[in-house]
DNA sequence: CCGCGTTAGGAAAACGTTTACCTTTGCGTG
DNA sequence: CACGCAAAGGTAAACGTTTTCCTAACGCGG
């Protein structure tokens, strides 16, 4: 049954639509447009019919082509291979489909050149917009902001300007909480654990729990920070909670601005074997999938993650329809408490 | 600074290349094109330099209506929450975007009418090939292997013809290998957990498992199958293994067809807190990147992510050569032992 | 000087849609 | 009956490319 050389027999174009019907294109466009004062109802059910048979549909490109405007949404995520990202994407796509939209998926890899490269090109296909879960800061977005389709913001506030649209908690509220909640479950000294703060989601994060550590009178030597760098956040957690354990720190809660942190900050716990190690406790954002599997120590904030789809959703409509965009639109969010 | 009601400027056209170059738009279009031998050397320099003043770039919906061919290349997969697909489509766009292709990615739930929904839409942008990271049989997709664009599978064969063209791991060897290396690792009796078996991945698996432990002479008592139906994996394994303990089953190792229903499987297991459960050991397929980091007692087959790009890339160019699909590209799996 | 080949480049058609504008027909009203 | 208006639908232009075909100019051998 392997198939010979290839045969793409190209798709009906609206010309042999017309001419399957009997009518003229333009009836035959009016028709599949649901513009439905132009055409008798007899001419209606026969372009249907005939559209129906054909299997026709609209080729993009004609469309895009007229209409100086493409089907397709791009969006742009820092890391697909983060489960998150791969969440929202689906959400979003799920909204975009429901309005006969198309996604673009592409991973930047939280590069400002790779985001400005598929910026640039999606801008050439037209893109009805551009939405960035996980954007950076880079001279191709500051371009797009200026003149370019509309843009959304998706978990990770715009680096560039606050005043964008988007969607996504309320990291700071959500920082404050998670304090809150590890103030009264945890006495003792805590952990904060971050990697690059050059994200704004980690920065608004730190803030809400610096802010409510503040607020209970717990400030610098019982809250201690510690960082690594580097790219992979699973990696930058170990190093940094290793670091931390060799300096004698000896916390009695960790909190890590994202659970990939936390992922890799319990397993340098573990790799310590510390007497009482297995006390303490951990907390993180982004509630991952397979915590409720396979880390049942970790409590983490939360998100619906099909809030996204319609949030963004309602967001593109407003900017669709020439309003400003509005700031941000906050999800509500929740802290999954596991452990202890 | 935020943006006022938007200013989409339109991207400068080849008809403006062409003025601002002072030239016509057939020799701007050659020289973008790279034709050299219509142009003298300087007429070349100017074009560039205009285009580059414009910051012009090529409408894809132009390109596409003329060449009757877009630059898009569709990936349709089948869960994006799976960090599988997320780094299989990461792998497989930065060899598109080598070739200066677009990667349009889609999530197609496992549902046969999802994934033809997408098929048709792909076809309607005219998509220069579409790649399926899981597909499941369907209508539309019997239509496109016979008169479409080229189709690749990826990670999870086609399971209409197995004459299509497919890139991954040999699934059947891999279960053969788990097999071997589990057999030399525990005796007693082996849990074999497998979820729908709708998906020749799974398939595969399962008969390269059952040839090794027929070979080794340890059948069925021995070897015992349980399986769960439902579409989330990490349920599944859970339902099966809780299922199966409750039964009495007591098992020295436990294989499972994906590293999801593995997790399902062992949080089953501790939820039973059996005597001496800890030594279960366990073995999965698809070496999840968080293994490392939270799941030490797990051994799984990994293939190196990044692989997926280039083989995919290298069948594509063979398919647009015009070459028949060539069967099977085989990438190497290895195991990755952990735990014990 | 004529004919011819080569180089450099232009004119125009075609791809599939959408839509502004026009035409035809039928009907109601003064 | 003359007029106007609505309904139904056709004509053609435009969107941005690519590519085929054409032309003009030039060099060169006879």
């Amino acid at each position: 049954m392997t198939a010979q050389s290839r045969p793409p027999k190209t798709p009906a174009s609206l010309t042999m639509l017309a001419r399957h019907a009997g009518v003229s294109i333009a009836t035959a466009s009016r028709v599949m447009n649901g513009v439905t004062n132009k055409a008798s109802a007899e001419t209606v059910a026969r372009v249907r019919a005939a559209a129906a048979e054909l299997n026709y549909r609209p080729a993009g490109a004609g469309q895009a082509l007229r209409r100086r405007e493409s089907r397709i949404v791009a969006m742009l995520a820092a890391a697909l291979a983060n489960p998150v990202m791969g969440a929202i994407a689906s959400s979003v796509e799920i909204g975009l489909r429901g309005e006969g939209l198309v996604m673009s998926l592409c991973d930047t890899r939280e590069q400002a050149a790779v985001q400005d490269a598929y910026l640039e090109e999606m801008q050439a296909q037209m893109v009805r917009a551009v939405v960035l879960a996980g954007a950076v800061d880079s001279p191709g977005l500051d371009r797009m902001r200026a003149e370019g389709p509309p843009l959304v913001f998706v978990n990770r506030p715009d680096p560039g300007d606050p005043g964008s649209a988007y969607v996504g908690i309320d990291n700071r509220a959500a920082g404050r909480d998670l304090a809150q909640a590890v103030l009264g479950l945890c006495c003792g000294p805590v952990a904060l654990v971050h990697g690059l703060l050059d994200r704004t989601a980690g920065t608004y994060r730190r803030q809400g729990i610096l802010e409510a550590f503040a607020a209970a009178g717990r400030g610098a030597p019982e809250l201690a920070e510690i960082a690594a760098p580097g790219l992979n956040q699973l990696e930058a957690g170990r190093a940094a909670m290793a670091q931390a354990l060799a300096a004698g720190l000896r916390p009695a809660a960790v909190i890590c601005l994202s659970d990939a942190l936390a992922y890799g900050a319990h397993r340098a716990l573990e790799e310590a074997a510390l007497p009482g190690g297995e006390a303490v406790r951990f907390f993180g954002f982004d509630d991952l999938i397979f915590n409720d599997w396979v880390a049942g120590w970790l409590s983490s904030v939360a998100v619906p993650r099909d809030l996204y789809g319609p949030a963004v959703m309602e967001v593109l409509g407003q900017l669709w329809q020439g309003a400003p965009p509005a700031g941000p639109v906050y999800l509500p969010h929740h802290l999954s408490l596991r452990g202890g």
